[in-house]
DNA sequence: CACGGATTTGGCAGCGCTGCCAAATACTCC
DNA sequence: GGAGTATTTGGCAGCGCTGCCAAATCCGTG
């Protein structure tokens, strides 16, 4: 008998110990599940007396929600999916800090995923994320596959397509022309009289809003009657140091180049700086023309003559306008070209 | 009888545009729910007719698993969560970048917070994450709230922190000493013969990392009989512009430095372009150390001396550590200090 | 002190899936 | 050809919570 009766008790501890669930609270509090529910939602009506008991027992127990039978119960998460292709590029981290503005006062948790600037792998992880019923997805560009789009068009969450408005969206679009941001860079160094451009930038496989700042960029020198630009066509993470062989492999090349227009800040400074380490002077020699408006760029000894784009609003407008539930839409945000010393 | 037979059809095709579960699935193939389940999940044993028999329904009824229910019967999610305190600062992107390259082939999807450097934030995010029940944890640093602490060691998650070292962490920690890292760094200086030290950094109650090199630093300098180093501190994130402004400050009040230590190599890259911009010649009138091997310093036009941290791989191996699910650990990754030509 | 309405509380079904076990079917060997 | 084993399949309870509705309690009034 008494060794049964200790079993039975270890067994309660055990329990205890494993998982504290609604049930063991409302039991502690001597309450239903119903109001223990209600208290910790804060919604619906319940006495002060009763709020107390419960928070009394809550923390006793040690008691910790489980948003998952929540959900499964109520059929809706508060998670947000967030797909970006890189964390290597300054304006992906920019556009997370700019959503978790406007989600994390709203309660909402972020599932981030990462692509690699492969569709394929995007749509991997858009079909897992959509697993667990997302209220909302935010997703960079407006590239997808046919599936995805699919997926994403008939699942019934809100999505915000983010950075380009270049073509179609699904639901929510929120960023600004890539074709046009392209085509103020070429406007300004045109206007500036430079004539033998080049390019340094990812290759076009790979980011497809490159690509479309390119072509927007090609179309104003092409209107000028000038020659096509050259261009150096990179593979790996935007960097300083790659920007810098860059410069170097397309100068070797293209001696006569008087300009260099770079598809990144990070690219342009590595630029920059192989013009100081070469003797070559900026902008007389080699005008220099960055792109996203990074501080690195602002302030370095000559400031760089760039392009800011606004992707911090991008990412907390895209998110404000995805939870707060309204039609479709497309939201233009400015971009603003920034004259330094390099042009 | 005619209007009630359209009824239900009617309520037959909403319902099936609604949500499309594992039963409709099982029913579509002919087949019990278990069995569906078993192939989808690719578990237990099924013939290849029944798997195609399976997919074909999928496809027709564009099923997406519901990953809450899921997780609910099973108990158990494949979500990972992790807690960091910016996403201003690289090295946690970097971090983020490293645990995706352990995560994203086991299958496990990431729920991402950012707690601006404050433990009770800190706490708020890690307890909603926890409500999801997430396979494991990565944190941030080994300093939370006695709450969080508590929360975190009797979940029964595994738990890595990360960074850091230099203090008692709850299940796995990875990373490296921060005050080692600040007595290389100071080592380096007091060898070259720099006497009068300044320092460039984030206020100590904001970064507790950042506090744990500036003793080490100053241990250092005591030790090698120095006066005590000048500070300015600084409030805001990390940036060229910031650090530029600072040494301005710094200097103004200290004209006597022959060395500026800063926290980050945003800051010392923008201390090196605040000397070429005032003529200070570096490093024979002033030397300037950074910290984190950024590539910005590496090629600049002459390279940072600085220290390079093994961020990414420390989000990796955190992340494979805490889901390989052996027992407490510490692992202390090496740090390298990088001589440029700025000491 | 009984009465009607407002407030507070409890019971129970069910969200969609998985784990367990038993049943059905296929296959092997003598 | 039938017992014995291996493979494949189905049924059902239950994961922990919420939504709905009914029951209980409270309050001010006539």
């Amino acid at each position: 008998m008494i060794r049964v009766a200790h079993r039975m008790n270890d067994d309660a501890i055990n329990k205890q110990r494993k998982v504290v669930t609604l049930r063991d609270v409302s039991a502690a509090a001597g309450l239903g599940m119903s109001t223990v529910s209600r208290v910790l939602r804060n919604h619906g009506s319940f006495s002060q007396a009763t709020r107390a008991r419960v928070m009394k027992a809550v923390e006793e127990l040690g008691y910790v929600p489980n948003r998952i039978a929540g959900s499964l119960a109520s059929s809706g998460s508060n998670l947000v999916g967030i797909v970006i292709p890189s964390l290597h590029n300054i304006v992906f981290p920019d556009l997370l800090s700019g959503a978790a503005v406007a989600l994390t006062p709203l309660g909402l948790q972020t599932v981030i995923s990462v692509t690699d600037y492969d569709v394929a792998q995007e749509q991997k992880v858009i079909e897992s994320i959509m697993a667990w019923r997302p209220a909302a997805f935010l997703v960079a560009g407006l590239e997808h596959s046919e599936r995805t789009r699919a997926l994403l068009k008939n699942s019934g969450v809100r999505v915000a397509e983010l950075l380009d408005t270049d073509g179609e969206g699904i639901d929510i679009v929120v960023g600004f022309s890539q074709r046009e941001a392209g085509m103020a860079c070429a406007r300004h160094l045109v206007e500036r009289g430079y004539r033998r451009i080049g390019y340094v930038g990812p290759h076009f496989s790979f980011d497809p809003r490159a690509r479309k700042r390119f072509d927007g960029f090609s179309s104003i020198l092409a209107e000028a009657g000038m020659a096509p630009i050259e261009t150096e066509l990179i593979d790996g993470i935007s960097s300083t140091e790659v920007g810098r062989g860059a410069l170097e492999r397309l100068l070797a090349r293209n001696p006569g180049l008087d300009a260099v227009y770079f598809s990144n800040d990070d690219f342009a400074v590595g630029g920059l700086f192989h013009c100081y380490a070469e003797g070559i002077s900026v902008p007389s020699q080699l005008a220099i023309m960055g792109y996203n408006g990074l501080d690195i760029g602002r302030f370095a000894p000559q400031p760089l003559t760039t392009l800011r784009t606004p992707r911090a609003e991008i990412g907390e407008i895209g998110a404000r306008l995805v939870m707060e539930s309204r039609g479709p839409q497309v939201v233009n945000l400015p971009f603003e070209l920034l004259e330094g010393e390099t042009t």
